[in-house]
DNA sequence: CGGTCATTTGAAATCGTTCAAAAGGAGTGG
DNA sequence: CCACTCCTTTTGAACGATTTCAAATGACCG
């Protein structure tokens, strides 16, 4: 199902009829599950097919010769993975499942063939890949600038944004599923601290996680204290999508 | 000049001399100076032109409400600026000159016919894209999970082979026009600890910075000290660039 | 000459890490 | 069903990397 990515896709326009087809027809193909820990892509790969997250989460992680390790992007439902990356030969970081994962296989040319569908269409995937590259200039301003308070609590609230962007909230709640040592590598922080942090942001009444579920509390507040900044991901257009009548 | 540009893109494919010819012509647009500390783009501004930096260096930053900066990444002399950002409405991060800056401003349509001159030149100019995204994670795990020592380590490392990719180097020493605040910005230490951290990677006999020059005095074992993987940029595609007669 | 910016140094404070250990849950094989 | 292992969460105490605060110096500029 690609209802997720089109329900992403139109935070920035609405799609036609066609267009939703063609996306429903992406996320048909090759059907692959994965368990969790399981690794879609190694560094060093030739990345030769893309991927749609049709359920469960997925990271982008980095790591050092001596096995520190970083996440440095995050998949929900609904997102690309490595749209273009067959023109780099070689993959600089790895991709791995945080769930059990299901996703579409897609090789290059037919995902090229769907992108050039429609020019809105083109359009929406592109704002889709530029929203990827805006967060981690934000992921870059947390782990540059934000306390361990600061940036954790930004973290959830994005992920909360991000699920709730792509229709997986329920109320103030959503899945959450980084264990606290996936948060510290998310984070740049340790598990240990991650841990006592978590504690004061629930005693705060900010947010709580509970069984790999985020209740946000305030969300207000949560964002006062994350310093966050909303219009990074570049949701609503001033005054909501653009009309499917538009050029 | 577009030739830093075109040296740059030669890392990836031998360009033929149509296809210079048309960089070239994108360099001679609307060509603008800016003086060190001016802005290109402010967060906010509806970005309507890219910019190819002809000779000088700039910044993309970001700042928190409270003042605190974080240099989210690096322009040299051959770089974009933002190809395609115009399909967001609104800049998420500024743009700032480092230094005295050259730059062409080039409205996006005429980008992108340059781009589709060739498959070739497209494929170039997407590789370059990429290996900037590849950047933005690289800088991730850097904050992430370096030791100030080893931060600073690498982000000069990283400014010399980006600089080398470009033909910017003499010998061992280049060009590094950051301050030690602004080093501080871009590795999200204070200014005090990245001049104590100098001194060590001095003492230690890696490198010198004297009146914005860097001198590398040992790039093997700066290398080392930093852990620094050169994949990431995606220098040389294995065995060189690709040949002219190629696809 | 005064002002701004960049560099440098010292001393004290603090945020986050490290080390160590315990406890709970989930899955597996005997 | 128990024993076992692995993973995750939790807590305490000590340590240390980096920050903060403060101040002095030097270079450049109008």
């Amino acid at each position: 199902m690609a209802e997720h990515l089109i329900r992403k896709l139109e935070n920035y326009v609405s799609l036609g009829a066609d267009e939703k087809a063609a996306l429903r027809r992406l996320a048909e193909r090759a059907v692959t599950t994965l368990d969790a820990r399981q690794d879609l892509y190694l560094e060093g790969d030739q990345p030769e097919r893309m991927h749609l997250v049709l359920e469960g989460y997925a990271c982008r992680y980095k790591l050092l010769e001596d096995g520190r390790r970083q996440i440095v992007g995050l998949f929900l439902p609904g997102d690309l993975c490595d749209a273009r990356m067959f023109i780099l030969r070689r993959m600089d970081h790895s991709v791995g499942a945080l769930t059990p994962l299901r996703v579409a296989q897609i090789d290059q040319h037919v995902f090229l063939d769907v992108a050039d569908t429609s020019p809105r269409l083109t359009r929406a995937l592109w704002w889709n890949a530029l929203v990827e590259e805006s967060i981690s200039r934000e992921w870059l301003t947390s782990l540059g600038q934000r306390s361990a308070y600061e940036r954790i609590a930004h973290l959830l609230c994005e992920f909360f944004l991000r699920s709730r962007a792509v229709a997986l909230v329920n109320g103030y709640s959503c899945q959450m599923p980084l264990t606290q040592l996936q948060l510290a590598d998310s984070t740049g922080l340790t598990a240990v601290h991650v841990n006592r942090t978590l504690k004061a942001l629930d005693a705060d009444g900010l947010f709580t996680i509970n069984d790999r579920v985020l209740h946000v509390h305030d969300l207000d507040r949560l964002m006062n204290a994350a310093m966050f900044n909303i219009n990074y991901l570049h949701l609503s257009q001033e005054g909501g999508p653009l009309d499917t009548n538009d050029p």
